[in-house]
DNA sequence: TGCTTTTTAGAATGATTGTTCTATATTGTA
DNA sequence: TACAATATAGAACAATCATTCTAAAAAGCA
């Protein structure tokens, strides 16, 4: 494939992460494509080339969001080279850090669940997607550990992921609200009360 | 006091809760005027005279809410005429038939949460003020139940109520996405076995 | 130098927004 | 009957919206 006229100057990607910051901060309805356009910081046209319209946009801000969000916790919990117990507790780290620090912003998901779910069924269908693969990656490094003796509870696999899932549910809440890092802290302490480590 | 000229025909209430469901199915910035002015059943003229503006009106939507949310929660919690064991059931077959229901709409609140809160500062303040009250009543009955042994755990009362908290809100998420029914009534398991009753 | 494509800036469009204004009807009390 | 308050419908307004269009500059390759 030949490659023929001005090449592209911006990074789609790049773009992309701008725009999902916007879209963040001030909603969909609430974001207008001329601060996009200015945030992004690429022409009108060019935005309307390379992502569509508006709409368009915030899906794939969406999908750029649950691939990268997905990443560093699919690598956590499927690497060979680390313990259960480390695997754990470098989740619970990363999540503490990202939802206590000052200029936290949240989960764009957990955003995107209230403001977009219930009307917009793509947006929905991406959702479900994202939140069935992290159970499912939950579960079945609950279900090892449990098999293979490196972990013991008196709760099951389902009811550890589900405990699990929702803790990490809650804090994209909890950390909009004042005053609530101790309770996220201290929500991860109860969780490992349920586990005893071999 | 006497009343001259027109009685008022509506009812600020009944209004208000049809404003607060058509903010919740499309959001702040995604519902305009004319639908409020169509969904409220009244005038544009009457709906300014009485509501203020647009965000007043959205405020004030979030007040009656906050209000009628809390009254049963605290109602259950603090009565005289039934067993802690009885209160915690009570609430916890309240909150799942409330989430688990098909034409269930989630929480208004933890809607407001996610779209208002960080650029709204009544919106947060009012948020903060329900959800540390609420916070605040659950952590009483916890506390007062361990004391007088109507409950022991593992779980401190801050624990417990951290807890229970943070299910609490989990579920307003979960309810948006597919087939997690059963992980709500899971989560409540899962809180019931971390205490033991006499 | 031509050709192609991307870049930019900004005008134009038509629809919709929140809000105010005008005008009139309704329904109570004095 | 007069007055006061509320009710209604809908026009008017200026602002903003998402999107398309126009026009020209920039940057690669043949």
């Amino acid at each position: 494939m030949v490659l023929k006229g001005r090449p592209k100057t911006f990074d789609n990607y790049d773009a992309l992460e701008k725009a999902q910051k916007i879209f963040w901060e001030k909603g969909f309805e609430g974001t207008s494509m001329c601060e996009l356009v200015s945030g992004m910081g690429i022409s009108r046209q060019s935005l309307y080339n390379t992502f569509g319209n508006k709409h368009d946009l915030f899906i794939s801000c969406l999908e750029y969001y649950i691939h990268e969000s997905s990443k560093k916790f699919r690598d956590l919990l499927t690497s060979d080279t680390i313990s259960a117990k480390e695997k754990l507790n470098q989740i619970i780290e990363m999540v503490i850090d990202n939802y206590t620090c000052p200029e936290s912003k949240g989960c764009f998901a957990s955003f995107a669940i209230q403001e977009m779910a219930q009307k917009d069924p793509e947006v929905k269908r991406l959702l479900d997607g994202k939140f069935e693969r992290s159970y499912k990656q939950m579960h079945e490094f609950f279900e090892q550990s449990l098999e293979n003796g490196k972990i013991s509870s008196q709760l099951s696999a389902e009811e550890l992921t589900n405990l699990f899932d929702s803790i990490l549910i809650s804090v994209t809440s909890l950390c909009k609200l004042s005053n609530r890092d101790d309770q996220i802290r201290s929500l991860f302490g109860i969780f490992l009360k349920q586990i005893q480590f071999s």
